[in-house]
DNA sequence: CCATACATGTGTGTTTTACATATAGATGCG
DNA sequence: CGCATCTATATGTAAAACACACATGTATGG
Protein backbone atom coordinates (compact mmCIF):
# COMPACT_ATOMS: atom_id res chain seq x y z
CA UNK A 1 0.00 0.00 0.00
CA UNK A 2 0.83 3.45 0.00
CA UNK A 3 3.52 4.38 2.51
CA UNK A 4 3.58 7.32 5.10
CA UNK A 5 1.53 10.77 4.81
CA UNK A 6 4.32 12.74 4.19
CA UNK A 7 3.90 15.59 2.54
CA UNK A 8 2.04 15.95 -0.57
CA UNK A 9 4.06 15.55 -3.71
CA UNK A 10 2.72 12.27 -4.22
CA UNK A 11 0.69 11.44 -7.77
CA UNK A 12 -0.19 14.61 -8.94
CA UNK A 13 2.22 16.55 -11.11
CA UNK A 14 2.93 20.03 -9.87
CA UNK A 15 3.89 22.87 -11.38
CA UNK A 16 4.86 25.73 -8.52
CA UNK A 17 5.04 24.58 -4.81
CA UNK A 18 1.81 23.35 -3.57
CA UNK A 19 -0.10 23.99 -6.59
CA UNK A 20 -1.89 21.47 -9.12
CA UNK A 21 -0.46 22.24 -12.93
CA UNK A 22 -3.59 23.18 -14.80
CA UNK A 23 -3.11 23.03 -18.31
CA UNK A 24 -6.64 22.27 -19.60
CA UNK A 25 -5.46 20.80 -22.93
CA UNK A 26 -6.49 18.70 -25.42
CA UNK A 27 -5.71 15.48 -26.13
CA UNK A 28 -3.61 14.69 -29.08
CA UNK A 29 -3.80 17.88 -30.37
CA UNK A 30 -0.90 18.20 -32.45
CA UNK A 31 -2.42 15.29 -34.36
CA UNK A 32 -5.06 17.92 -35.98
CA UNK A 33 -2.95 20.86 -35.60
CA UNK A 34 -0.43 18.91 -37.93
CA UNK A 35 -3.10 17.77 -40.19
CA UNK A 36 -4.08 21.26 -40.44
CA UNK A 37 -0.70 22.49 -41.31
CA UNK A 38 -0.36 19.77 -43.84
CA UNK A 39 -3.81 20.99 -45.82
CA UNK A 40 -2.25 24.77 -46.21
CA UNK A 41 1.10 23.32 -47.38
CA UNK A 42 3.36 20.25 -47.53
CA UNK A 43 6.23 20.40 -45.11
CA UNK A 44 8.81 18.44 -43.47
CA UNK A 45 8.91 17.62 -39.37
CA UNK A 46 11.31 20.48 -38.49
CA UNK A 47 9.06 22.90 -40.34
CA UNK A 48 5.92 21.59 -38.45
CA UNK A 49 7.76 21.91 -35.33
CA UNK A 50 8.66 25.54 -36.11
CA UNK A 51 4.86 26.46 -37.12
CA UNK A 52 3.07 23.88 -34.34
CA UNK A 53 3.36 26.47 -31.54
CA UNK A 54 1.27 28.91 -33.57
CA UNK A 55 -1.85 26.57 -33.55
CA UNK A 56 -1.25 24.34 -29.51
CA UNK A 57 -0.16 27.65 -27.85
CA UNK A 58 2.99 25.62 -25.94
CA UNK A 59 6.43 27.16 -26.34
CA UNK A 60 7.17 23.92 -28.66
CA UNK A 61 6.25 20.53 -29.13
CA UNK A 62 8.02 17.06 -28.53
CA UNK A 63 10.29 16.51 -31.72
CA UNK A 64 10.64 12.92 -30.52
CA UNK A 65 6.22 12.58 -30.05
CA UNK A 66 5.51 14.41 -33.47
CA UNK A 67 7.71 12.30 -35.74
CA UNK A 68 6.60 9.57 -33.93
CA UNK A 69 2.46 11.00 -34.66
CA UNK A 70 3.99 11.57 -38.83
CA UNK A 71 5.25 7.86 -38.79
CA UNK A 72 1.57 6.61 -37.62
CA UNK A 73 -0.27 9.07 -39.11
CA UNK A 74 1.29 7.52 -42.45
CA UNK A 75 1.08 3.83 -41.76
CA UNK A 76 -2.71 4.16 -41.95
CA UNK A 77 -2.84 6.75 -44.76
CA UNK A 78 -3.67 9.72 -43.51
CA UNK A 79 -0.20 11.21 -44.62
CA UNK A 80 2.11 10.72 -47.54
CA UNK A 81 5.96 11.22 -47.39
CA UNK A 82 8.68 11.17 -49.59
CA UNK A 83 12.40 12.28 -49.22
CA UNK A 84 13.51 15.68 -50.73
CA UNK A 85 15.60 14.93 -53.60
CA UNK A 86 18.66 17.41 -54.86
CA UNK A 87 19.07 19.38 -51.85
CA UNK A 88 21.70 19.99 -50.13
CA UNK A 89 21.20 20.04 -46.19
CA UNK A 90 20.03 17.21 -43.78
CA UNK A 91 17.77 14.92 -45.67
CA UNK A 92 14.22 15.91 -45.33
CA UNK A 93 10.79 13.88 -45.47
CA UNK A 94 8.04 16.33 -47.12
CA UNK A 95 4.98 15.33 -45.78
CA UNK A 96 1.27 15.60 -47.65
CA UNK A 97 -2.10 15.44 -47.08
CA UNK A 98 -3.81 12.54 -48.30
CA UNK A 99 -8.20 12.52 -48.97
CA UNK A 100 -7.89 10.35 -46.16
CA UNK A 101 -6.42 12.46 -43.87
CA UNK A 102 -8.13 15.54 -44.78
CA UNK A 103 -11.33 13.50 -43.88
CA UNK A 104 -9.68 12.73 -40.80
CA UNK A 105 -8.87 16.19 -40.09
CA UNK A 106 -12.56 17.58 -41.03
CA UNK A 107 -13.70 14.71 -38.05
CA UNK A 108 -11.35 16.57 -35.73
CA UNK A 109 -12.82 20.07 -36.25
CA UNK A 110 -16.15 18.38 -35.45
CA UNK A 111 -14.76 17.33 -32.55
CA UNK A 112 -13.26 20.05 -31.39
CA UNK A 113 -16.34 21.89 -31.75
CA UNK A 114 -18.12 19.70 -29.64
CA UNK A 115 -15.46 20.12 -27.27
CA UNK A 116 -15.72 23.77 -27.49
CA UNK A 117 -19.52 23.77 -26.62
CA UNK A 118 -18.26 21.59 -23.26
CA UNK A 119 -15.81 24.21 -22.27
CA UNK A 120 -18.77 26.97 -23.22
CA UNK A 121 -21.83 25.17 -20.99
CA UNK A 122 -18.81 24.85 -18.09
CA UNK A 123 -17.99 28.43 -18.11
CA UNK A 124 -21.32 29.68 -17.97
CA UNK A 125 -22.15 27.10 -15.37
CA UNK A 126 -19.08 28.52 -13.48
CA UNK A 127 -19.96 32.25 -13.72
CA UNK A 128 -23.64 32.08 -13.64
CA UNK A 129 -23.61 33.17 -10.06
CA UNK B 1 13.19 -0.25 -38.68
CA UNK B 2 9.18 -0.88 -39.64
CA UNK B 3 8.77 -3.54 -41.45
CA UNK B 4 6.43 -3.87 -44.41
CA UNK B 5 3.42 -1.89 -44.71
CA UNK B 6 0.66 -4.26 -43.60
CA UNK B 7 -2.67 -3.35 -42.19
CA UNK B 8 -2.93 -0.56 -39.98
CA UNK B 9 -4.16 -1.76 -36.47
CA UNK B 10 -1.07 -0.86 -34.73
CA UNK B 11 -0.53 1.59 -32.37
CA UNK B 12 -3.17 4.16 -32.10
CA UNK B 13 -7.01 3.32 -30.76
CA UNK B 14 -9.37 2.88 -33.26
CA UNK B 15 -13.16 2.94 -32.76
CA UNK B 16 -14.62 2.10 -35.76
CA UNK B 17 -13.14 0.53 -38.68
CA UNK B 18 -10.68 1.73 -40.50
CA UNK B 19 -10.44 5.27 -38.46
CA UNK B 20 -8.84 6.80 -35.84
CA UNK B 21 -11.24 7.92 -32.68
CA UNK B 22 -11.25 11.26 -32.35
CA UNK B 23 -12.55 12.47 -29.16
CA UNK B 24 -10.65 16.01 -28.25
CA UNK B 25 -11.59 15.74 -24.73
CA UNK B 26 -9.66 18.39 -22.11
CA UNK B 27 -6.90 16.35 -20.12
CA UNK B 28 -8.32 15.51 -16.90
CA UNK B 29 -11.51 17.37 -17.03
CA UNK B 30 -13.38 15.26 -14.09
CA UNK B 31 -11.38 17.23 -12.26
CA UNK B 32 -12.52 20.60 -12.63
CA UNK B 33 -16.51 19.19 -13.06
CA UNK B 34 -16.11 17.97 -9.79
CA UNK B 35 -14.76 20.92 -8.10
CA UNK B 36 -18.14 22.80 -9.88
CA UNK B 37 -20.28 20.33 -8.81
CA UNK B 38 -19.16 20.94 -5.31
CA UNK B 39 -18.79 24.85 -4.97
CA UNK B 40 -22.41 24.62 -5.87
CA UNK B 41 -23.79 21.49 -3.29
CA UNK B 42 -21.61 19.74 -0.86
CA UNK B 43 -22.31 15.59 -2.43
CA UNK B 44 -20.57 11.94 -2.03
CA UNK B 45 -19.32 9.84 -5.02
CA UNK B 46 -22.03 8.59 -6.89
CA UNK B 47 -24.08 11.34 -6.57
CA UNK B 48 -21.50 12.87 -8.40
CA UNK B 49 -20.97 9.98 -11.05
CA UNK B 50 -24.24 10.24 -11.54
CA UNK B 51 -24.48 14.18 -12.16
CA UNK B 52 -20.76 14.37 -14.11
CA UNK B 53 -22.06 12.97 -17.47
CA UNK B 54 -23.70 16.76 -17.71
CA UNK B 55 -20.57 18.54 -17.67
CA UNK B 56 -18.27 16.19 -19.72
CA UNK B 57 -20.71 14.72 -22.19
CA UNK B 58 -19.57 11.19 -21.56
CA UNK B 59 -21.96 8.76 -20.92
CA UNK B 60 -20.31 8.18 -17.24
CA UNK B 61 -17.06 8.29 -15.92
CA UNK B 62 -14.74 6.12 -14.70
CA UNK B 63 -15.72 5.25 -11.02
CA UNK B 64 -12.50 3.94 -10.05
CA UNK B 65 -10.58 6.89 -11.36
CA UNK B 66 -13.23 9.63 -10.21
CA UNK B 67 -12.80 8.18 -6.45
CA UNK B 68 -9.03 8.52 -6.87
CA UNK B 69 -9.36 12.13 -7.80
CA UNK B 70 -11.46 12.86 -4.63
CA UNK B 71 -9.08 11.68 -2.77
CA UNK B 72 -5.96 12.90 -4.48
CA UNK B 73 -7.55 16.61 -4.08
CA UNK B 74 -8.04 16.00 -0.04
CA UNK B 75 -4.92 14.98 0.24
CA UNK B 76 -4.15 18.58 -0.73
CA UNK B 77 -6.69 20.14 0.98
CA UNK B 78 -9.14 20.73 -1.87
CA UNK B 79 -11.96 19.01 -0.39
CA UNK B 80 -13.03 17.76 2.50
CA UNK B 81 -14.41 14.17 3.35
CA UNK B 82 -16.61 13.26 6.32
CA UNK B 83 -18.69 10.16 6.91
CA UNK B 84 -22.11 10.71 6.50
CA UNK B 85 -23.55 9.30 9.96
CA UNK B 86 -26.68 7.62 10.59
CA UNK B 87 -28.09 7.43 6.80
CA UNK B 88 -29.07 3.74 6.61
CA UNK B 89 -27.27 2.46 2.91
CA UNK B 90 -23.85 1.61 2.36
CA UNK B 91 -21.58 4.19 4.46
CA UNK B 92 -21.49 7.13 2.27
CA UNK B 93 -18.54 10.05 2.00
CA UNK B 94 -19.73 13.49 1.65
CA UNK B 95 -17.37 15.98 -0.03
CA UNK B 96 -17.09 19.86 -0.01
CA UNK B 97 -15.11 22.26 -1.62
CA UNK B 98 -12.89 24.23 0.32
CA UNK B 99 -11.17 27.75 -0.16
CA UNK B 100 -8.31 26.40 -1.52
CA UNK B 101 -10.84 24.31 -4.11
CA UNK B 102 -12.18 27.00 -4.76
CA UNK B 103 -9.46 28.73 -5.88
CA UNK B 104 -8.05 25.63 -8.01
CA UNK B 105 -11.58 25.95 -9.85
CA UNK B 106 -10.48 29.45 -10.46
CA UNK B 107 -7.51 28.52 -11.81
CA UNK B 108 -9.43 25.81 -14.51
CA UNK B 109 -11.23 28.58 -15.36
CA UNK B 110 -9.11 30.66 -16.68
CA UNK B 111 -7.31 27.44 -18.28
CA UNK B 112 -10.30 26.83 -19.55
CA UNK B 113 -10.92 30.18 -21.24
CA UNK B 114 -7.09 30.23 -23.01
CA UNK B 115 -7.78 26.43 -24.40
CA UNK B 116 -11.35 27.85 -25.40
CA UNK B 117 -9.36 30.49 -27.30
CA UNK B 118 -6.99 27.89 -29.18
CA UNK B 119 -9.41 26.19 -29.71
CA UNK B 120 -11.09 28.57 -31.34
CA UNK B 121 -8.56 30.06 -33.62
CA UNK B 122 -8.32 26.64 -34.74
CA UNK B 123 -11.33 26.20 -36.39
CA UNK B 124 -10.87 29.67 -37.45
CA UNK B 125 -8.16 28.88 -39.24
CA UNK B 126 -10.20 25.57 -40.32
CA UNK B 127 -12.93 27.27 -41.61
CA UNK B 128 -11.03 30.26 -43.23
CA UNK B 129 -10.19 28.77 -46.50
C1' DC C 1 38.67 21.77 -35.24
C1' DC C 2 34.64 22.93 -32.80
C1' DA C 3 30.18 24.87 -31.87
C1' DT C 4 25.78 25.38 -33.58
C1' DA C 5 21.71 25.03 -36.51
C1' DC C 6 19.13 21.84 -39.23
C1' DA C 7 16.83 17.39 -39.56
C1' DT C 8 15.24 12.79 -38.26
C1' DG C 9 14.85 9.54 -35.28
C1' DT C 10 14.87 5.80 -30.81
C1' DG C 11 14.61 4.74 -25.71
C1' DT C 12 12.41 5.10 -21.67
C1' DG C 13 10.00 6.91 -17.77
C1' DT C 14 5.81 9.32 -15.97
C1' DT C 15 1.11 10.70 -16.15
C1' DT C 16 -3.51 9.91 -17.48
C1' DT C 17 -7.21 7.05 -18.80
C1' DA C 18 -9.59 2.56 -19.36
C1' DC C 19 -11.09 -1.80 -18.00
C1' DA C 20 -11.74 -5.26 -14.45
C1' DT C 21 -12.65 -6.79 -9.99
C1' DA C 22 -13.60 -6.64 -4.72
C1' DT C 23 -16.44 -5.53 -0.76
C1' DA C 24 -20.50 -4.45 1.66
C1' DG C 25 -25.20 -2.61 3.24
C1' DA C 26 -29.94 -2.37 1.71
C1' DT C 27 -34.12 -3.71 -0.99
C1' DG C 28 -37.26 -6.51 -3.58
C1' DC C 29 -38.97 -10.94 -4.97
C1' DG C 30 -40.10 -15.77 -5.76
C1' DC D 1 -34.63 -17.77 3.01
C1' DG D 2 -31.66 -17.29 -1.02
C1' DC D 3 -30.53 -14.47 -4.75
C1' DA D 4 -30.38 -10.60 -7.83
C1' DT D 5 -29.88 -5.77 -7.97
C1' DC D 6 -29.01 -1.09 -6.66
C1' DT D 7 -26.28 1.90 -3.91
C1' DA D 8 -21.64 3.11 -2.48
C1' DT D 9 -16.61 3.01 -2.04
C1' DA D 10 -12.62 1.29 -3.31
C1' DT D 11 -8.09 -1.35 -5.42
C1' DG D 12 -5.37 -3.62 -9.28
C1' DT D 13 -3.60 -3.35 -13.54
C1' DA D 14 -3.16 -2.52 -18.53
C1' DA D 15 -3.10 0.66 -22.20
C1' DA D 16 -2.69 5.15 -24.08
C1' DA D 17 -0.72 9.74 -24.10
C1' DC D 18 2.93 12.65 -22.96
C1' DA D 19 7.68 14.20 -21.31
C1' DC D 20 12.48 13.93 -21.11
C1' DA D 21 16.85 12.27 -22.73
C1' DC D 22 19.89 10.77 -26.09
C1' DA D 23 21.81 9.22 -30.88
C1' DT D 24 22.94 10.20 -35.63
C1' DG D 25 24.22 12.80 -39.60
C1' DT D 26 24.65 17.18 -42.79
C1' DA D 27 26.01 21.66 -43.28
C1' DT D 28 27.74 26.50 -41.83
C1' DG D 29 30.50 29.92 -39.40
C1' DG D 30 34.27 31.11 -36.54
Amino acid sequence: MRHHGGRGARGRHRIGPGRWGVRARVERFVEPAVLLLLRERRAHGYELLDALPDLTGDARVDMGNLYRVLRALEEDGLVQSEWEAGVPGPAKRTYELTPEGRRLLDEWATALGRSRERIDSFLERYEGR
